[in-house]
RNA sequence: GGAGAGUUGACCGAGCGGCCGAAGGUGACAGUCUUGAAAACUGUUGAGGGCAACCCCCUCCGCGGGUUCGAAUCCCGCACUCUCCGCCA
């Protein structure tokens, strides 16, 4: 939720937000209108309600006539105040649904436009030459079949299109990228979580998912639990309603989750593979921060990103989101992709959105000032997920089909340097 | 699944249907005392909203309804916590 006061001084920075995005500029007056109903309609309330208080310290002390001929007064008041209560609790409410529509206001120096207008930071590291060095380019899905690692035909079985079991090395190599993200994380002041997946209505609607994309949720209707795609939602959702002490920095969270998507939009996009898939893992960094510190955090977070692509030595580009891709809580989002050599593309394996304070208002997550409290920051950011699979047997594979392991997955590989195919 | 108990401010813990936003305590902060500290004493100490702002006013005692002139207090529903029994691991 977009702070309200911004939107009464400054509407026209939350219009150029709106147009920024590809989104609606008119609903700035649209809540200026239902703010104003919203106020008058609460100002009443509150009158009557003063003076319905007032009487019924009278009528405690009165007695007989006097007493009854005051609450035939008060009875009627009772009515008025009680259909103003309801006036101004639906004017309260439509003002409130109006601003929820509303997305963050983007930093300064995002691109305006759609996914296709981000700007390329930079690009790091250079894809192998694989044509030079004689290797002829595999896809994941082969790399991984042939290493016995990737099961798609019996994970449709169980599960249906977009499922899949990881087996043997595959299995291995999933938990030594996860861990390797969260031993980086943990270095890095990130303290280790395990989080729920289930969470109640409340808190995905807090977290800003359940907006335009809520189709890509899966949702037990029996249960009114959400299926989270991140561990994100958890973490936001663990301070909900507390006021932190940041005064020594930020407190840092590093979350493990099964994520659940339904890629409800993306019917026939990335079928091969696991690519884009129902339920992977992910291990996700997240900050709550002082609105001063959000944006040096958001830059560790993409470092710290970066330095896990590094160390799994592969290419990447890192790309500077435009408004109209950020998604309605942030206000920038960097995106590492890396390259994908059998489609010659770059495939995002990392995401980190600066949400300033949109997710902490609706979620009331505050700190204590000078005057009072005030909504803090959240940032989040991927270090490692099961898409990162595919990034590293493409772009370490061999001519034989075997696969290159860089040394920091190594420890969690039992020393492997090399995977190498089943006969 | 069955039975019962509970949910009050940062924390513990009282609370009769009518100045109860809530006694008392702990903690925190400030002051007095002290060379300094401790102890003692005194005071301050919830959140959200309306108003340009102060005063002031409104809302909030798990959440949502209801009864009533008036609800933390009575009634109903829901969530969560705890105990016991059963069931499954």
């Amino acid at each position: 939720m977009i702070d309200l006061a911004v939107l009464r001084n400054d509407p026209d920075v939350v219009r150029a937000s709106q147009i920024a995005r590809g989104d609606d500029p008119s609903v700035v007056d649209q809540v200026l209108a239902a703010d104003e109903r919203r106020r008058s309609a609460l100002t009443e309330f509150e009158s009557a309600r003063a003076e319905q208080k007032a009487m019924g310290r009278d009528v405690a002390k009165a007695q007989g006539d006097e007493k009854a001929a005051l609450l035939a007064r008060t009875k009627e008041l009772a009515e008025k105040v009680k259909s103003l209560q309801a006036e101004a609790d639906a004017a309260e409410t439509a003002a409130r649904e109006l601003v929820m529509g509303i997305g963050n206001i983007p930093e300064p120096g995002v691109p305006a436009g759609g996914p296709d207008d981000f700007a390329v930071v930079k690009h790091v590291g250079t894809p192998r030459d694989f044509a030079a060095e004689g290797v002829t380019v595999q896809d994941h899905l082969a790399i991984g079949e042939g290493l016995r690692a990737i099961d798609m035909e019996r994970g449709a079985k169980v599960s249906g299109a977009r499922f899949y079991f990881l087996t043997g090395i595959g299995a291995r190599l999933e938990l030594a990228i996860l861990n390797a993200a969260m031993n980086l994380a943990q270095e890095r002041g990130f303290s280790p979580m395990i989080t729920p997946t289930l969470v109640r209505p409340e808190t995905m609607r807090g977290t800003g998912f359940l907006g335009k994309h809520a189709d890509e949720i899966y949702y037990l209707e029996k249960d009114e639990l959400y299926l989270t795609g991140t561990s994100e939602v958890a973490l936001a959702g663990y301070h909900t309603d507390e006021i932190l002490d940041l005064s020594d920095g930020p407190l840092r969270y590093a979350g493990w989750s099964a994520c659940y998507r339904r890629e409800a939009g993306s019917a026939g996009r990335d079928t091969r593979g696991i690519i884009r898939v129902h339920q992977f893992h992910k291990v996700e960094m997240f900050s709550y921060a002082r609105p001063a510190d959000a944006a040096a955090e958001h830059a560790r977070f993409l470092e710290t990103e970066e330095a896990m692509l590094q160390a799994l030595e592969l290419p990447y580009r890192v790309i500077d989101t435009a408004a109209g891709d950020l998604g309605s809580s942030a206000a920038r989002k960097f995106d590492c992709e890396a390259w994908l050599p059998s489609q010659e593309r770059w495939m995002e394996v990392t995401s980190t959105s600066n949400c300033t304070t949109f997710q902490a208002r609706r979620l009331s997550i505050r700190e204590r000032g000078e005057q009072g409290t005030s909504p803090v920051a959240t940032i989040n950011g991927t270090i490692g997920t099961t898409r990162w699979i595919v990034a590293l047997l493409e772009n370490h594979q061999q001519a034989d089909g075997s696969v290159y392991v860089p040394p920091v997955l190594r420890p969690y590989l039992g020393g492997l340097e090399v995977l190498t195919p089943v006969a």
